[in-house]
DNA sequence: TGTTGTTAGTTACAAAATCAACTATTACGC
DNA sequence: GCGTAATAGTTGATTTTGTAACTAACAACA
């Protein structure tokens, strides 16, 4: 849309952001509810856990952009399915190192799959460089705050 | 990412589109909220209404991918705050007519103009050819169902 | 004209997200 | 050390969303 006067709302950029987001999440979600009963708010704590390994209920909220008390009731959930474990941190004992039980790296190696193909049917809509440009671009926009 | 063997969650295309998404809207809809106490799905609504012309909640339904009972709830509060009228349509009385009262399309020509100009400030993040591109992939990931 | 099925929209109840208050622990200033 | 402020995480109350059942109106067709 032309950066000039005639500015069309259903060009908005925050709007198209929702519909596609919303819009390409919907068949993943079926996935993991479907199979493991998650919410969203699991499965990003799950994804975290499995991507970068041991962390902390703060530092997941930073990476992701969650709030604290999303967190904290995810990651109950997702001990009380033995997805994870909770260990105290000796040295600053407000901390609790999150990790996943090898169930849990099941669970995380089975999605990853699952996001993988899926991830690909998105993607071959679109030329590889057209595909890269997207990545960067919502890389960017991502990080506006 | 490349189509290849290592493929990285962090750029599982859905979760880039979330995060965008969200940080992207974040400051619009302070904006809204502040300013006249809208929830997102009123915006919605009153977007479409302000951008099309009278609608039905079904029409609204269609164009927005809103499921009805957002709708229902988002008209109700609108009309509460004597941003729309509903007219039942003589032919068809299941149906209701929604159409702005001046009230509404004095928030809505407000907010548009906001929209507008921060619109602008996300876009000039990328290069004009960059941005119309975003746009085309955007509104493709949006039909894909 | 029934009778059956469909559609537009609302409402009630359950699930989930948000916000504020709370506990326990650590950090800072003195 | 002691008192105050800040931080990690939890819990409870309120708000919002999602699901399913419901009403009212229309459509199709015997």
């Amino acid at each position: 849309m032309p950066e000039n006067q005639d500015f069309d709302l259903i060009d908005f950029l925050p709007y198209l952001l929702n519909q596609a987001a919303e819009e390409s999440s919907l068949a993943f979600h079926q996935v993991y509810k479907a199979r493991y009963g998650m919410l969203r708010t699991e499965w990003r704590v799950l994804f975290h856990l499995g991507r970068y390994g041991a962390l902390t209920a703060k530092d997941i909220g930073a990476r992701a952009k969650m709030h604290k008390t999303k967190i904290s009731r995810a990651v109950a959930a997702l001990e009380r399915r033995r997805f994870l474990t909770r260990t105290r941190d000796q040295r600053d004992k407000r901390l609790e190192i999150l990790n996943l039980t090898s169930a849990g790296r099941a669970v995380y190696a089975d999605l990853h799959d699952v996001a993988r193909s899926y991830h690909q049917t998105l993607v071959v809509l679109f030329p590889p460089e057209d595909a890269e440009r997207l990545r960067m671009m919502l890389r960017q926009l991502a990080k506006i705050s």
